[in-house]
DNA sequence: ATTTACGGGATTGGGG
DNA sequence: ACCCCAATCCCGTAAA
């Protein structure tokens, strides 16, 4: 399945993503504010005075986050690279020891950090595709899982007020205090629920992945962790998907 | 003391 | 019939 010809080009395909994404990001921005200023006006200050722990990571800075979003697909790149080296990568196999466990402290390791490679430098964007990447929900006939669409969510720079990455770990995302329940409505709404889904249930849903190791849950306050493996598994899909559009 | 998050057992239900 | 996954319910504990 993962001969060195598919890694070769699989990873050609995830750094062409890459890039793009990059430059996507930049361009939603524009939207993205917009969508804060709405945000601010009519429901509260958004991402300013939000949950500000004092010393703990500042939720959603824009250009932070834009920063920790490249930082972290490096990371990305690094392990699948090592998934796919160690041929542990499949997308229904997980393995338990490869998840990011939490340092003593509480601090989330890094456990991407070891094969530092820079986004290749020397790729120029000029090629910058035009249409904005929408996620589509479950590929052919695949059922669409929760982890699935928080991964969507995720990637989604308009959702950035309701769960985002945490700058610097990889995987790791966190939930905003305010705006969880809205996270839960959606994905009720995706799944056609009758009754309305809440944080409270989908948070259980998301625990019950602490089994199968495809997400546990970090110590800190509404947050959250990819394993590498399922983080691989769905960047992997991502781009792919894009890359045939 | 109160509220909010977390944890998880148990059960149900849809879908493969 | 069986399993997987998610939804629900619910209760106890931890933490802020």
């Amino acid at each position: 399945m993962n001969s060195p010809q598919e890694y070769q080009t699989d990873l050609e395909v995830i750094l062409e993503f890459l890039e793009e994404h990059y430059r996507q990001e930049s361009r939603r921005k524009a939207i993205w504010n917009m969508r804060d200023l709405c945000a601010m006006s009519t429901d509260e200050v958004v991402n300013t005075s939000e949950e500000k722990l004092p010393g703990e990571e500042h939720f959603s800075n824009v250009l932070e986050q834009e920063k920790s979003q490249l930082q972290f697909s490096e990371q990305v790149m690094g392990s699948l690279a090592k998934a796919n080296r160690s041929d542990s990568y499949t997308d229904t196999v997980v393995d338990q020891s490869s998840v990011l466990h939490d340092a003593p402290d509480g601090r989330v390791l890094n456990a991407l950090n070891g094969p530092e490679r820079p986004l290749t430098p020397n790729t120029t964007p000029e090629k910058c595709a035009e249409s904005l990447p929408s996620i589509t929900p479950a590929e052919k006939g695949k059922k669409l899982r929760l982890f699935h669409f928080l991964f969507e969510m995720l990637e989604d720079p308009g959702m950035a007020h309701c769960v985002s990455w945490v700058p610097a770990s990889a995987g790791v995302f966190r939930f905003s205090a305010r705006h969880k329940e809205h996270v839960a409505e959606l994905w009720g709404q995706r799944k056609g629920n009758r009754m309305p889904m809440t944080y409270q249930k989908m948070s259980r849903a998301l625990r019950n992945y602490a089994r199968s190791g495809e997400i546990i849950k970090v110590k800190k306050k509404l947050t959250y962790q990819f394993s590498v493996v399922t983080l691989s598994t769905l960047q992997n899909q991502h781009s792919i998907k894009k890359a045939s559009k």
